[in-house]
DNA sequence: AAAATTCTTGACCGAATGGTCAGGGTGCAT
DNA sequence: ATGCACCCTGACCATTCGGTCAAGAATTTT
């Protein structure tokens, strides 16, 4: 029908296949564990015998790892908003409000990225050796720039950053506690709304950023 | 040899072994998940045989429920620190306090909570819809009070509370990226106490509370 | 159209797991 | 000393899991 019926078609289809599997995977990961998770429970969610998810993922750490790298690539890029900012209120608040939003729209990402860590991080702990601690690294000497230029308070900024990555993955990774506590409904837009613009006060002004 | 040899010693002894065993499974279940840790790794960590394990928990699903029960009652008395307070620096400084410490002590339940939680309170949901909630509504009255005092800023006091418990609890679950972040050492005393003073500082200016 | 490559899948396998149990040991009361 | 209740454990079992495979179905290339 289509007279795109090329050569990448099939390629296309691979990916597209392997995405439906990643993100099934993410799911019964993020719900499950690494442990709890089975390939039969993954293939159900994906929809797909049990033996095709193996003929596109060899094992179940293979796939496992992939689910957890697409994560970090995630996390990778909400790093960003740091970059392009001239200063805390901007910079800072801007990484808030990304995190926030992957928490909104990446909860069992997140999940799998906690409990990867808090199991020793077995598989990616050269992620962690390497690009985590490069990145934080800069980060830092950042946020000290801006501590010297009296943009804001003379903080711990390595403190600062555990603080702002544990309470935004907080909404995700404590997603359920939360909507127990909220009368066992999920956060409303408003609610969500209220809950960064509160995450955002409290750090900024924590910090002696006037917003 | 003791001369106190008595009727209760049998009692004592059990008591004992049923400690030993709920440590052990603390430990499995928060490096392993509940999926992946085995009754053969909790057994070989109380240095017994399985069969053992069985006798004093007659299934897997007992021992963890018993393991998440004693960090629940762990993190109540935590909660106490704000009873005895008449104001929010005394108060939530004291309960940051206590959370950190727990962090510090109990890594393993920390991170064997965290994980239920995650995998949506499969064992302890009614916990969370009772004392919980129960808790959080008298905390949140609490800090409501002293924010119509003015002795603090109108935040929202739920997601205070959020944060207090992200942050602090962050140091226990996430303690391995932690470590891997501090050049792969543990923090040590005076590095904790810096982490301590940090998320103190920040959360209390954040919320317009002079120390 | 036919050869070659890639996908698909039901059936199967060895290993591991949670749990059982029978039979023996230990310590306490009488 | 003897009976009794609790404690211990090696051997065992049914089930489940990750992973394999062979044979066929689709699709692309020639």
């Amino acid at each position: 029908m289509n007279p795109d019926t090329a050569p990448v078609r099939k390629q296309n289809k691979r990916r597209e296949k392997e995405v439906v599997i990643l993100q099934a995977a993410e799911k019964i990961f993020a719900e499950e564990g690494f442990g709890g998770a089975t390939m039969q429970l993954i293939a159900d969610a994906a929809d797909l015998p049990k033996a095709n998810v193996h003929y596109y993922f060899s094992t179940k750490e293979e796939l496992y790892r992939q689910v957890v790298s697409n994560i970090f690539d995630v996390w990778l890029q909400a790093a960003g908003s740091f970059e392009v900012a001239d200063g805390p209120a901007e910079g800072i608040g801007a990484y808030i409000e990304a995190k926030m939003e992957i928490s909104r729209t990446r909860p069992a990402g997140s999940k799998v990225w906690a409990s990867e860590v808090m199991h020793g991080a077995p598989i990616i702990q050269d992620y962690l050796e390497t690009t985590l601690v490069e990145w934080t690294d800069s980060r830092i000497k950042a946020i000290d720039a801006w501590i010297e230029a009296g943009l804001m308070d003379p903080i711990s900024p390595r403190h600062l950053l555990y603080m702002i990555w544990a309470t935004t993955q907080h909404y995700a990774d404590f997603g359920h506690q939360i909507k127990t506590l909220n009368r066992n409904a999920a956060l409303s837009d408003a609610e969500w709304q209220v809950a960064k613009a509160s995450v955002k006060q409290i750090i900024l002004k924590g910090i002696g950023v006037t917003i």
